[in-house]
DNA sequence: CATGAATGAGCCTTCATTCAT
DNA sequence: CATGAATGAAGGCTCATTCAT
């Protein structure tokens, strides 16, 4: 029941209806019944090959992330003798090209960013093939642009900074919408936004030289 | 049916078994059953005190919108006279506590994180009374440290860089707690995040000045 | 509880709401909080008032029925004199009135030809005080016309005919409205139908005379 | 889920409960739950097979409708070379039958009957599928007995008045079993109601000759 | 007398799942 | 492999009624 390949062609038709749908609503808003329509397929044929709705989410998201990752690899437009600046800026291009594509193998993009501030139980297989090795890389770059010396906890805080703001302009739409229409950042906006997080980054990681004349006064309440 | 308020003890404990269970479950998710039980109620209840679930989230969110201003209000800790830079670290630091504090009043930051990445019915309410004059704060306290001249779209993007990072690490609990057990960024590291987000944002601001010596080669467009 | 007199100004209220909803609506789908927020009362009122919907239903029934009838009594315009034919009229103007009226106390009357085609638990009241009367008057008006000779069945058969006629005019207008628009039978046409059902029914009654002519022949099949 | 065809077992037996059941109770009074345990069916198979209460009531009317019509169709009896006289009585047997007949597809009829003085939102379907086309020969019959000459309204008010009074034998009951214990207007009187309407009408339909003998002194506006 | 609050039963609908063929 | 049919649990909501003051 678990690992019964996907074989046939309604097996195929439920997948890519069920990436489409799973990836507009998420879990547990997508409805099998909706997904077997779109399909044009019988609602006991999720059961008969994903087994349940668990198994089909399952195998949808471990299907699109082969091919996400086929077409953005990690390391995409990474060499080993870059300069680690231009190696953060191209990893900050394939992380959000990968999360606001909205081609057809976007479905797994849409998912991700979906399962990082929404965790199912199929996060933990995301963290493990697919989140760990892209932090992973991260931190190698930042840490080769702070200095080895650097503290472990900083490397990860900083991370975690470049890391929010992609997902956040991959979720910004709904606000910014709202606050200044006609502004949009989307996946034609990939360009302009790695630019941005890239520069905006960049500085911030330059944390010695500058710490004197910026420091601020901290830890005045609580 | 609309208004009524929250007067009575079995409303007052409806709120209270809303507030937490919408946090934990997000709207679609929470049932009317469990926080009726919750709460020692019956279900009827809600109907007569909300009108119906909407209703009641709806309550949920003003109520402890507001508990949650009176906290936090978005101008903590900023004066008029002080340096922009404190101001953008006041801000930073108010708004991570509206969002991460974990005591009572929680639950409307969690319910806002959600609303930020997964918007519900309710969350143009949320845009005009809380979440715009918070940008509308950040963009001026921003502009004031680019310098006037900046264009819109560039604070625009500062701002939202600044509020990802803010979100994510409300977020990041389940990504970090797995990829590094023993890490936390949580509530009790709001001071640290603070410091932290702030350095890394006020050098990403300081945009003029460094910008040459950071310069990397960007694409062009693909 | 049963017998509490309807003295209060809030208990009137009640009433005259009642009256009209139920009016509308019917029994089973009026609602006591609709008629509560009609009246401007709580909506404990009507168990103090009138023990429950049940009792309110009864109250307000018997409280039009007795504005009906001083407005419409039964032998309204009937002379002992008259001709039979008169009488029965007179007879036909009234019962038309009573139930096609849609002033204020018009509310018994919609809901009289609510329950003669629809009785609820309170039709056996109604029979006894106001049904039953009024049968006994029609009866005898038409065996006056027929003849004492006439069997029974016969005139029950011939009241029931006219019954008919007077209530299908009444509930007419959905079926009227859709089938010939423009077309109305309503109250401000009860002049040309009393005429009408007095006429149509005057001729049925002459049996005995014309039999021969009209025989037509009955039974063939069944 | 629209038209699926009642095919199942299930199906059948929920389509045979549901006539029973809002024959008896009509439409909002009666309960999905009720027509699945008189059926022995699940709750659910109500919305697989019809969709939803509406669709179960629609299909319940269209197919008893048929069945109606096949058994009783509108012009049963009539031939084209008749006398109009016979015409009229075939008709009235006909639509007697249809709507007193408690046999099994007597379901429609009492719906039927039902709809005709308390429609519900299916009334609009009726009118067009079975009650314009009656009425339509109906019309057409009494213009013949009446002589083309006559004003459409005339004939428009004694066709109501034939379908009152066979309405109202078909709702009698539960007067008539108060008022005459002992007195039955039902099914198996249907030949002599056909009888007795049909001679009743015929003489109230030959208007012109009799009517200056039969002129009683009509009120003037009131 | 009157009220706001609370109750429990019941309603229609929707869902993922499983059965039998 | 595939399907139409069936299932039970659960969801949100509405209603007449009653409690406590």
């Amino acid at each position: 029941m678990e690992d019964r390949k996907a074989s046939s062609k309604t097996s195929a038709a439920i997948m890519e209806a069920a990436g489409k749908i799973f990836a507009e609503e998420g879990y547990s808003k997508a409805t099998v019944r909706d997904i077997c329509r779109e399909a044009g397929a019988n609602i006991a044929a999720i059961n008969y090959h994903f087994g349940d709705k668990k198994g089909l989410y399952l195998a949808v998201l471990k299907h699109y992330q082969e091919i996400a990752f086929q077409t953005y690899p990690p390391n995409l437009g990474i060499k080993e003798n870059q300069k680690p600046e231009e190696k953060l800026q191209a990893f900050i291009r394939t992380f959000l090209s990968r999360i606001m594509d909205d081609g057809r193998p976007a479905w797994f993009g849409r998912l991700l960013a979906r399962e990082f501030t929404q965790p199912t139980w199929a996060f933990d297989i995301l963290v493990e093939e697919t989140i760990r090795p892209s932090f992973q890389l991260l931190t190698e770059i930042i840490a080769e642009i702070m200095g080895k010396s650097s503290r472990e906890r900083i490397v990860r805080l900083c991370s975690m900074s470049i890391v929010g703001q992609c997902l956040y302009f991959r979720h910004s739409h709904p606000v910014i919408s709202r606050l200044f229409p006609g502004e949009v950042f989307g996946a034609r906006q990939i360009d302009e936004l790695t630019e941005h997080i890239t520069l905006f980054s960049l500085r911030g990681l330059l944390k010695e030289k500058n710490k004197k004349n910026l420091q601020v006064k901290t830890c005045k309440k609580r």
